[in-house]
DNA sequence: GTTTGTGAAACGATTCACAGCT
DNA sequence: AGCTGTGAATCGTTTCACAAAC
């Protein structure tokens, strides 16, 4: 594993490819073609074989893949054989949403802490999690490393937040405030903005 | 306006800047220069000097961009100049926390109606919204038309809706559900799949 | 005959670098 | 002198096309 610079565009296929196969095995089939996988997710054989080779040779020449094994590959290259723990900060709508979203769960990701300074809010009870004073999140974290950070907040918090992150040692952050962190080299931001989504439709929609 | 074949990531970089240059006015900056965009959004003064080459020439050479005049081009060339009427369908917690979201409305997308097919949910008020029965949606749809359609259902039935969607005459959609929507050529898809996200996250920290 | 794995070619996006305007 | 606008060069990603494996 570890290959050198993968492109982004490369792991999200990745992810569907995972997906896929799930659904696939679901369906009873056993082995699976570059092909069928290409026309399920919107993309070229060349590119889902030309993807897997990064990573070594999955398949059999003639037959394809194994739906059982490449998913393990699969799950081995993203990371997957391990749960993460991951920490919200922010209980308003996004972050309450995320928490008592099951679907995580499942894939491996367990949201283990979720804050918030407002007052009212702490000490609520959402879905089993216990919504905690922001002011204890550097210490908590300390004693019980978690892996990913999720950016709840509003923007003006934000960046904030993202600081205490780093701080206490997370270097992977989910961001759903609409702003740019900035953080190290070494922390990795994924940002998730709805208005920048919505501005894109906009675009196309304004010019055809 | 109208230029061919922009890049998806122009388009997102775009956004950004007019993101930026919102907070250059607020700050009282009457000018900005393609390097002070760039350092604020981590990308190149080359870097946004072509992206609004693609568009025209909106600088002063030796000057910079009026910030005040570069906002309106950009407004102008991402289409929206105008507000965008979006109907939400799926009422659970990812529907709710949009509704809530008073973001959106400041940015000039009205979330105009919020749909779902649960007995116990239709008819509840979510900020000043009432959710209606999702049946009844088509219907709706023809009489009063939308701009923009969010998919906030589970898996199982977002394709169902998209299809709905599609066939109303919807052609621009926000998928929130963790599938890859099928759609006609015309239609545009922007998803928004937070599984993904946290796999790519995953990623990086299993690859060092 | 089918389908993979992969160099090579084609394409697309970013960066360079500088002429031209203010 | 300072900063834009933009062709040209570079870099990265996708597609082609075919030999090798089954």
């Amino acid at each position: 594993m570890a290959v050198r610079k993968i492109a982004e565009s490369t792991v999200r296929r990745l992810s569907l490819y995972l997906r896929f196969l799930e659904e696939f095995e679901l369906q009873g089939a056993s082995t699976v073609s570059s092909e069928a996988l290409a026309s399920r997710g919107g993309t070229t054989s060349a590119q889902v074989r030309k993807d897997l080779s990064f990573f070594g040779s999955f398949g059999k020449r003639g037959l394809g893949y194994q739906v059982g094994a490449l998913k393990t590959q699969l799950r081995e290259i993203l990371g997957l054989g391990r749960r993460y723990r991951v920490v919200v900060v922010g209980a308003g709508k996004i972050g309450s949403a995320l928490v008592q979203y099951g679907g995580f769960r499942a894939r491996g990701f367990d949201l283990v802490a979720i804050y918030d300074k407002d007052p009212k809010k702490i000490g609520r009870q959402w879905d089993g999690l216990t919504v905690r004073d922001a002011a204890l999140l550097d210490k908590e974290l300390t004693e019980h490393q978690a892996d990913i950070g999720a950016v709840v907040t509003p923007a003006e918090a934000a960046q904030g937040v993202a600081d205490r992150l780093v701080a206490s040692g997370i270097t992977a952050i989910l961001n759903f405030a609409p702003v740019q962190l900035q953080v190290p080299e070494h922390v990795t931001v994924k940002t998730v903005n709805l208005v920048l989504e919505l501005e894109a439709l906009s675009y196309v929609l304004a010019n055809r």
